[in-house]
DNA sequence: CGCAAGTCCATGCGTTTGCATGTACCTGCC
DNA sequence: GGCAGGTACATGCAAACGCATGGACTTGCG
């Protein structure tokens, strides 16, 4: 990056329109980076008849103590509206996965709990998904993706 | 080709479990990201009755020449299977925003065509939607949102 | 030309989504 | 204690989704 710049401050200065392009051309990326992968995940024959959010309930799930969390909480931690989220966990109670027990410390409370049968499910499929993840990016050297998580976090706000 | 490598290259060549678990970090903090900001973005309140997608649609068309597009072409470009964006553009179609039109060339295709009013449509979100893109990653220096940008971009192959 | 195979878009149909709301319970104030 | 307001989860309902399929057209090959 020898070259002097034929423009001056205007692009890499903290104002101006060229900022508001650069945030525009990130999320772009990051958008398109995250929905071709889901994509490609999705396609993997690794689901055994369950979706990316019945599966990211039962990860979520398995990295709670216990294996159990409230309704409410998991809610956020997936991302999916409370009453979507209720339905979803009908569904996996249907299938054995997952439990509803009473909170005992708040009668309006359920707790969903993660069963044998669900947390088995949850490291097949992990295993699965982790290496169709790593194939995924293969091509990306360890330091650029190292500093691609650590951006993408500190998008957030740190 | 030039010199041939001397020392076998660990850090390039990293095949560990390590490897591994950077590529699932990535993805979880990428995922993390786009999940967190679409959700900023669907609650702003700049959409004018429409969502996400729809918009997606408008945007896309406004990128393309003469703001036209197959259909078949744009479902790649949305992400979205064929089927949903037929009746997406069903509904823009219903709210005049879009015009289906014959192709020519190809009396089995159906091209979408941007009307005046779904231009317009487009501009006014467009510019507030990136408005709050820029204000949501303000917290960014610039070098950093054009590297998280390089990375995203590269990470599909390139 | 004529037909088989392929492509493009629309639609039937069952499932999932999410908003609005209902019911049960908790908390704080009087 | 008792009531008002707030919180947690479930459910009714309309909209949207996606798979499988159907009908129209095109392409390639004998």
């Amino acid at each position: 990056m020898g070259t002097p710049p034929a423009v001056p401050d205007e692009v890499t200065a903290d104002r101006g329109p060229g900022r508001t392009r650069a945030a525009v051309d990130a999320w772009e990326a990051v958008f398109r980076l995250q929905a071709t992968l889901l994509r490609r995940f999705a396609a993997d024959d690794v689901w055994q008849g369950l979706g990316l959010r019945e599966y990211d309930v039962l990860h979520t799930l398995s990295l709670q103590p216990g294996g159990h969390a409230r309704l409410g909480r998991l809610s956020e931690d997936v991302y999916l509206p409370q009453p979507s989220l209720s339905r979803l966990v009908d569904r996996l109670e249907r299938d054995g996965l997952v439990r509803r027990e009473d909170d005992p410390d708040d009668r309006r409370g359920v707790v969903v709990v993660l069963t044998a049968a669900g947390a088995q499910r949850q490291r097949e499929i992990g295993g699965r998904h982790a290496a169709s993840i790593a194939r995924n990016l293969a091509s990306m050297p360890a330091e650029d993706l190292a500093t691609l998580t650590r951006l993408a976090r500190e998008a957030l706000g740190d």
